[in-house]
RNA sequence: AGUCCCGUAGCUCAGUCGGUUAGAGCGCUACACUGAUAAUGUAGAGGUCCGCAGUUCAAGUCUGCGCGGGACUACCA
C-alpha cells in the first residue's frame, strides 16, 4: 500500500529543488503545453529583459505576476505559449561597451572601428545571460527561454524593416527637427540620460532681459490704445538675451490675469504703457512708489510712478501682433503674434513668455500648434537653419544664400553681430575680457527704449559632461512617426483595454496619448537597427526598404547601374527561411552604410545614418518574434493580439505605448487586451533599491534562505501588484513559517493518521448528506474559496485571491476544521465517519493546492504529488497539469458557513468569559445562555450546539426568547434605516435613544413599535430602526459581540468539579504514555494512590476516563511501590502518586 | 512643472453603498493547551485614520487646498 510521505523537518528551499528538478526530468512545462494542444489560445507577451544587467529582486516581482496568470490560465484548460525575448539594442549597452573600452562616443569610427565597436555590444549584450536563466529556473518562471526572440536576429531586424516601410507606404514616416541638447563645444548631440549625470547641472550667472515688444496698432489693439496715449509694449523676460532675435511669437497663459500699466522706461525716461502678469507686478513695481503722479516724474528720478490702467484675462491678449524686437531677419511665415501657452506661469518673470521655435523644445511645441512660423536661416547649400550654427556662433553673410540675404535679410542691422557666439565659452581663442554677445544686446535694447529691466540672474543650468561647456538647446534633424495623425484612434482602442489599475490606463496613459506627440525615432548611436532608408543627395528621392530580399534586389539594380561593384548580399537566398541563411548576413551598421543604391531616376542614394528608437524594437515584438509576414502569415490570428501582458509602471510610456502604437497604426488593432502594470520593489524603509546605497535585495540568495514559493507568495499578498512593495525579508519569513508552515503541519497531521487507517481515497465517496456538519462546512467554504479565487484571478487580482487562500489555510482549516475533527481521526474504529473526514481534509488540501499553484508552483506541486502519490486520483505528474476545479454551487450552503462562524464567535466569546473568571477550559461548565434570540438565530445555533460544546466545555446551551425581567437592555438607533428618513433630526433622535427606559425597550419589542415627540413631531419607529443588545444578566458573566450576547454560569456542582479532575487525571495520563514513548493505540494498567476526593471521582468517571486513556484496569490502591510512581498534581492542592504500564 | 500611485496600531496591510465601538497578521506582554508539539489557542496593551477646509443629520470613506514618499514625462522664459 502507498503512504503519504512523511518529513522530519520542512524546508521549502530544498523543496523548489527538488521540484524544479523532477520537472526538469518530467518535462512538465512541455507537458503543460503539449497537453492544452488543442485548446483555445491565451496569447501572451513577454517584455524582453535586456540582459546586459543583473536581474534585481523586482524582476522577480514582475515575473511572478506574468507566471501566475500565464499558469492560471493553464490550468483553466488554454493553451499558453510563452517565448522568452531579449532586448539587445540601446544606449545602456553601448555606455557600458564605452566605459569597457575606456572610449567616448567620438572614438567609435576614429580610433576603434564601428564593426569592431559593434561586435563588442553584441557579445556584451548577453554578458549576463546565463544569470538571467538562473533566475528564470530558480523561481520558477515557465518560459521557452530555448527559443527566445533576439532583437538584434536578422529575421527580427527584417520584420521591424517590414513594419517602417510600411509605416512609409502609408506617408507616416517624415524628416524634421525637434530641440535637443546639443554641445557645440562637441559638436554633438546629448541624450537626456547623458544630461542626467552627476554635475552636468551647474549654476550659472547670465544676463537677462525683461524686452518691450511693441504693440501694432489695428483693429485688435485699439481697445487698448483706447486707454492710453503712449506706446504700448508687452513684457517678456529671458536669460537668454541672443535668442530674441529669433523671436517670433510672445505666449501668455489664458487663465492668468493681466495688468496695463502706464509708467517711464527707466532707462530713456520716455513714457510708456506696459502689459504684464498682475501676480508680478510687485517684482517691477515700488509699492512705495503707487501714490507717486505721472505728472510729477522727471527722466533720472529714482522713483518711478506706475499706474495700473487696466486689467484682463490672457485670452484677451491672444491674437494681438507687436513689431518684431530685433528686425535682423524676416521669418517666413506668420509670426508676431501673442498665443496662448500651457506652460506659461507666473512664477517667474512676466508671465509673458518670449517664444524662439528654433531654441526651445516647448516654444516649438507651441508655436507649430499656433501656426507660428520658427525664425529660419537659409545657407549656401540651402538648407534651413536656425540662427546660429553648428559651432555656436551666429552665422556670417558669407555662410548665407544670397537669395535669401536680398529678401529677407536687414544686412547693415545684423552685419555687426554676424560671427557673434552666443556663448563666448565656445570659442576658445576668446580672451576673458572679450566683450560679451547677450551684454552688447541689452545695451543695443537699452538705447532703443526697448529694454524695460535688464539684470544679472544666476540659474541652474545644463552642462556638456565632456567639454564642461553649457549646452545649447538647438534643432536636430530626426526622422518622425506621425504618431498624432492616429491619436483619436488609440484613445478609443485604449479604452477597450483592461488595465490594472485602471488609473493608469485612463490617468497616466490616457493623458499621455491626449498629449501625443510624434515619435522621434533617430537615434545617432552605432549598435541599434539601422533606418532603412535610402536618399539621393538632393534629398528628392528616398527608398525605404522593407526585406532583406528587397534589399538585395535594389543592391542588384544598384551594380548594373555602376554605383556598387558587387552585392555583399550575394550569398543570401531570398525566401529560405533557415537561420542558416539569415546567418550569412549582417543588417548592422557598418554594413548597411556601404550599401549605396540606385534611384528610379538613376540618382545615387545613400543611407540616413540614424539608428531607430530601441523602443520601436521592443514595440514590434508581437510580429518580429513571429519573423511575421515573412513567415507564420497565416495564423498570426492566433497569436495576436496579445490576451495578457504584464511589467513595470515604468514602462507606461515605454513597452506599453510603443506596442499599442505600432498596433494600431499598423493593423487598426490593440496589441493587448488585459495589462498589469506593476509598482517598484523599495527597500524596507520605503527607499528605492540600489547598488550605491547597498539596500538592494539579492533575489538569488533571498530565494535560497527563504524559498522561491516564500518569497512568490510574500510579493503578490503584501501589497497590490500596482502598490510599491515595502520589500522586508523578515516578511518573507513570516510566510514562510505562518502560511507554508501551517500547510504543512496540516498536511503532516493528515498523513500521520491517513497512514495508520491506511486511507489511500479507495472508499466511494460519503454522500454530502451524509457528511457531518462540520465536514459540509468546510467543504462550503471549500467552494465558495473556488469561487472567489477564481473571480479574482479573472480579474486580474492576485492579491485578493491569495489573500482569500491563505484566510482559508489559516482561519477554517487550520485553525478550527482541524482543531475540531482531530478526535475524529485518531479516535475509535474506520467507521464511515472517519472516512468522511478523511476525504474532507485531502479534498481541502487537494484543492488548495492547485488553487494556489500558479502562486507558489514549488511546494503546491509538492503537496499535490505527495497527496496523488498514494491516492493516485489524478493521472498526472503535477498540479500543474491538472483541471481548475469547478465550483460546486450545490455544495455551499451560507446559513451553514454563517452558523459557522457564530460557533466560532461564541466560543471566542465563552473563552474570554472563562479567563476572565480564571476557569481553566477542562473545568465543565453547566450552561450558556443566549438572550434574545431570534427564532432563525436560535434554529442556526440548535446545529452547532454541539461543536459549541465541545469547544468550551459546556453542558448546554438555552435560548432565553421571553424578556424576563431580568436582563438589563441597550438600545442603539440603526443610522443606516433612520437617517435617510430624518436627517437633520438624527442628532435629538439619538438622543431620545439614549434616554429609552427598560420598560420603552420592552415596549418596542413586544409591540413592534414606539413613539417619540421630537420638536412636536411623532416620531413613530419600529424594529428595524433600533438594535436591541442585552447588556447585562445579573449573577452571570457576559459578553457581547456584534448584537450577540452571550452569558455563562459560572457555578461549579460538587459533579462538574469531579469531572473536572477527572479530565486532569486524563491529561496526566496521556503525558505519561507520551513520556513513556507508548504507541497511540497502546493499552494500559493504571494505578493510583488514592484519597477521599479521588475515590468519588474516579468512581463517577470510571468509564469515561479508561475509554479516553484506552486503560484496560484502573485501579485506586492504598500504597503504590514508589519507586515506579509518579508523583502527579490534579489540581492546586490535590496530588498524588500513579502508576501507568503497558498491559 | 504636469500626470498618476501611496499615506490607517511599533511594522506590513484590510476597511463594501458615507451609518456612530476602525479590523487582521507580525512584534510586544501575560496566560492556556499538550494525541498537530520546532505545532496550536486565548487575552491585554497599542490609533491625531498625514494636515486644513468644505459637502452631509453623519466622513477613514466624497470634494477642494496643502504636506510627505514614490514613479513617469517635460525641462522652462
Amino acid at each position: 500500500m502507498k503512504k503519504y510521505a512523511e518529513y522530519k523537518h520542512f524546508d521549502l528551499t530544498e523543496i523548489a529543488k527538488e521540484i524544479r528538478e523532477f520537472w526538469k526530468e518530467d518535462n512538465t512545462f512541455e507537458k503543460s503545453i503539449e497537453t492544452r494542444k488543442n485548446a483555445p489560445p491565451f496569447v501572451f507577451y513577454e517584455g524582453p529583459p535586456s540582459a546586459n544587467g543583473k536581474p534585481g529582486i523586482h524582476h522577480v516581482m514582475s515575473r511572478t505576476i506574468k507566471d501566475i496568470f500565464c499558469r492560471y490560465k493553464t490550468l483553466c484548460g488554454y493553451r499558453v505559449d510563452r517565448k522568452a525575448g531579449w532586448d539587445t539594442h540601446g544606449l545602456p549597452v553601448e555606455i557600458s561597451v564605452e566605459k569597457l573600452l575606456g572610449i567616448t562616443k567620438d572614438d567609435i569610427g576614429e580610433h576603434i572601428s564601428v564593426e569592431e565597436y559593434n561586435k563588442t555590444c553584441r557579445r556584451e549584450v548577453m554578458k549576463y545571460k546565463d544569470l538571467w536563466g538562473e533566475l528564470t529556473e530558480e523561481m520558477g518562471y515557465w518560459i521557452d527561454l530555448d527559443n527566445p526572440y533576439i532583437t538584434f536576429d536578422n529575421k527580427y531586424i527584417e520584420t521591424v524593416w517590414y513594419l517602417l516601410a510600411t509605416l512609409h507606404e502609408k506617408g507616416l514616416l517624415y524628416k524634421g527637427y525637434t530641440i535637443q541638447p546639443y554641445s557645440p563645444a562637441a559638436g554633438t548631440g546629448l541624450s537626456t540620460h547623458e544630461l542626467n549625470q552627476p554635475g552636468c547641472y551647474k549654476d550659472v550667472k547670465d544676463t537677462s532681459v525683461t524686452a518691450q515688444f511693441k504693440v501694432q496698432k489695428d483693429e485688435k489693439s485699439q481697445f487698448l490704445f483706447d486707454k492710453t496715449d503712449t506706446d504700448i509694449f508687452l513684457l517678456a523676460w529671458t536669460t537668454t538675451p541672443w535668442t530674441l532675435a529669433s523671436n517670433t511669437a510672445l505666449a501668455v497663459g489664458s487663465g492668468i490675469k493681466y495688468a496695463v500699466v502706464k509708467t517711464f522706461n527707466q532707462y530713456t525716461g520716455k513714457p510708456i504703457t506696459v502689459i504684464l502678469a498682475k501676480d508680478l507686478l510687485h517684482t517691477f513695481f515700488n509699492e512705495k512708489n503707487k501714490d507717486l503722479k505721472l505728472e510729477d516724474y522727471r527722466k533720472g528720478d529714482k522713483n518711478i510712478p506706475f499706474e495700473v490702467i487696466a486689467e484682463l484675462d490672457g485670452k484677451a491678449l491672444e491674437g494681438l501682433r507687436y513689431e518684431q524686437l530685433i528686425p535682423w531677419i524676416e521669418p517666413m511665415g506668420d509670426a508676431f503674434r501673442v498665443i496662448l501657452g500651457d506652460y506659461v506661469t507666473t512664477d517667474e518673470g512676466t508671465g509673458i513668455v518670449h517664444i524662439a521655435p528654433t531654441f526651445g523644445a516647448d516654444d516649438d511645441r507651441v508655436a507649430k500648434i499656433a501656426g507660428i512660423a520658427p525664425l529660419h536661416l537659409i545657407d549656401k547649400d540651402g538648407h534651413k537653419r536656425p540662427m546660429v550654427d553648428l559651432s555656436g556662433k551666429f552665422f556670417t553673410l558669407e555662410d548665407l544664400d544670397e537669395d535669401f540675404i536680398k529678401n529677407y535679410v536687414n544686412k547693415d542691422a545684423y552685419a555687426e553681430y554676424a560671427g557673434r557666439y552666443v556663448k563666448n565659452d565656445y570659442n576658445e581663442s576668446l580672451p576673458e575680457d572679450a566683450p560679451i554677445l547677450d551684454v552688447d544686446l541689452a545695451v543695443m535694447l537699452k538705447q532703443n527704449n526697448q529694454a524695460f529691466k535688464i539684470e544679472k540672474y544666476v540659474h541652474s543650468y545644463p552642462h556638456c559632461w565632456r567639454t564642461d561647456k553649457p549646452i545649447l538647446y538647438y534643432p536636430m534633424d530626426s526622422w518622425f512617426i506621425k504618431t498624432t495623425d492616429y491619436k483619436e484612434r488609440m484613445l478609443e482602442l485604449n479604452n477597450t483595454i483592461n488595465w490594472k489599475p485602471s488609473s493608469t490606463g485612463q490617468g497616466r496613459f490616457g493623458n499621455w496619448l491626449e498629449n501625443l506627440v510624434d515619435w522621434n525615432l533617430s537615434r545617432s548611436r552605432y549598435w541599434g537597427i539601422p533606418l532603412p532608408i535610402w536618399v539621393t543627395e538632393d534629398k528628392k528621392e528616398q527608398k525605404c526598404i522593407g526585406s532583406v530580399s528587397g534589399l538585395k534586389e535594389e543592391i542588384n539594380r544598384a551594380v548594373e547601374a555602376g554605383v556598387m561593384n558587387s552585392n555583399p548580399l550575394e550569398h543570401f537566398d531570398p525566401g529560405n527561411m533557415e537561420q542558416e541563411n539569415y546567418d550569412r548576413i549582417d543588417l548592422h551598421r557598418p554594413y548597411v552604410d556601404d550599401i549605396v543604391l540606385v534611384s528610379d531616376t538613376g540618382k545615387k542614394m545613400f543611407r540616413e545614418t540614424d539608428l531607430i528608437d530601441v523602443w520601436f524594437d521592443s514595440g514590434s515584438m508581437p510580429y518580429a518574434q513571429l519573423h511575421y509576414p515573412f513567415e507564420n502569415k497565416e495564423n498570426i490570428d492566433n497569436k495576436f493580439p496579445a490576451d495578457f501582458i504584464a511589467e513595470g509602471v515604468d514602462q507606461t510610456r515605454g513597452w506599453f505605448f510603443t506596442l499599442h502604437a505600432i498596433a494600431t497604426m499598423i493593423f487598426d488593432n490593440v496589441a493587448y487586451k488585459n495589462v498589469v502594470s506593476n509598482g517598484l520593489v523599495l527597500d524596507k524603509e520605503g527607499n528605492k533599491m540600489s547598488k550605491r546605497l547597498g539596500n538592494a535585495i539579492d533575489p538569488f540568495e533571498n530565494m535560497s534562505t527563504y524559498g522561491p514559493d516564500a518569497t512568490r507568495w510574500y510579493m503578490v499578498t503584501n501589497a497590490q501588484p500596482w502598490d510599491n512593495l515595502k520589500f522586508d525579508p523578515a516578511g518573507v519569513d513570516e510566510i514562510r513559517k505562518k502560511f507554508f508552515g501551517t500547510l504543512y503541519n496540516t498536511y503532516s497531521f493528515f498523513a500521520l493518521y491517513a497512514n495508520i487507517d491506511g486511507f489511500n481515497y479507495e472508499e466511494k465517496e460519503i454522500p454530502h448528506s451524509e457528511r457531518p456538519e462540520l465536514d459540509r462546512w468546510i467543504i462550503s467554504e471549500l467552494n465558495t474559496m473556488v469561487r472567489n479565487v477564481k473571480t479574482n484571478m479573472d480579474d486580474y487580482e492576485p492579491t485578493k485571491a491569495g489573500r482569500i487562500i491563505q484566510k482559508f489555510v489559516y482561519d477554517y482549516l487550520s485553525n478550527w476544521y482541524v482543531r475540531l475533527s482531530r478526535r475524529r481521526f485518531w479516535k475509535g474504529e474506520y467507521t464511515s465517519d472517519k472516512v468522511s473526514a478523511y476525504q474532507t481534509l485531502y479534498k481541502c488540501l487537494e484543492t488548495v493546492a492547485i488553487l494556489m499553484a500558479p502562486i507558489s508552483p514549488f511546494f503546491s506541486d509538492k503537496l499535490f504529488r505527495d497527496l496523488n502519490e498514494a491516492s493516485g486520483r489524478h493521472h498526472v505528474s503535477s498540479v500543474h497539469l491538472v483541471d481548475f476545479p469547478k465550483v460546486m454551487e450545490e455544495k455551499t450552503d451560507k446559513d451553514l458557513e454563517e452558523r459557522m462562524q457564530l460557533a466560532q464567535q461564541i466560543s471566542s466569546q465563552v473563552l474570554s468569559l472563562r479567563k476572565k473568571a480564571g476557569i481553566r477550559v477542562r473545568q465543565p461548565l453547566n450552561k450558556i445562555m443566549i438572550p434574545s434570540a431570534s427564532a432563525k438565530l436560535k434554529t442556526q445555533l440548535e446545529k452547532v450546539e454541539d461543536l459549541i460544546k465541545a469547544e468550551v466545555n459546556i453542558k448546554n446551551i438555552e435560548f432565553l426568547t421571553e424578556s424576563s425581567g431580568v436582563l438589563v437592555k441597550k438600545i442603539k438607533p440603526n443610522f443606516k434605516s433612520l437617517g435617510p428618513k430624518y436627517g437633520k433630526l438624527m442628532k435629538q433622535i439619538t438622543k431620545a435613544f439614549n434616554e429609552m427606559r427598560q420598560e420603552d425597550i420592552e415596549k418596542l419589542e413586544n409591540e413592534g413599535s414606539f413613539t417619540f415627540t421630537i420638536e412636536g413631531r411623532q416620531i413613530e419607529i419600529g424594529s428595524e430602526d433600533a438594535e436591541i443588545i442585552t447588556e447585562d444578566i445579573p449573577g452571570l458573566a457576559v459578553s457581547t459581540m456584534n448584537n450577540l450576547t452571550v452569558a455563562l454560569d459560572l457555578t461549579i456542582t460538587e459533579s462538574l468539579k469531579q469531572e473536572g479532575i477527572a479530565r486532569e487525571l486524563i491529561n496526566r495520563i496521556q503525558n505519561i504514555r507520551k513520556e513513556k514513548g507508548f504507541d497511540v493505540t497502546d493499552e494500559i494498567d493504571v494505578e493510583i494512590l488514592q484519597n477521599d476526593t479521588l475515590k468519588n471521582t474516579v468512581a463517577n468517571n470510571f468509564s469515561y476516563i479508561c475509554s479516553e486513556t484506552l486503560a484496560k484496569n484502573l485501579s485506586l490502591e492504598d500504597s503504590l511501590n514508589e519507586s515506579q510512581a509518579e508523583q502527579i498534581e490534579l489540581e492546586e492542592g490535590l496530588a498524588t502518586m500513579i502508576k501507568v504500564n503497558k498491559v
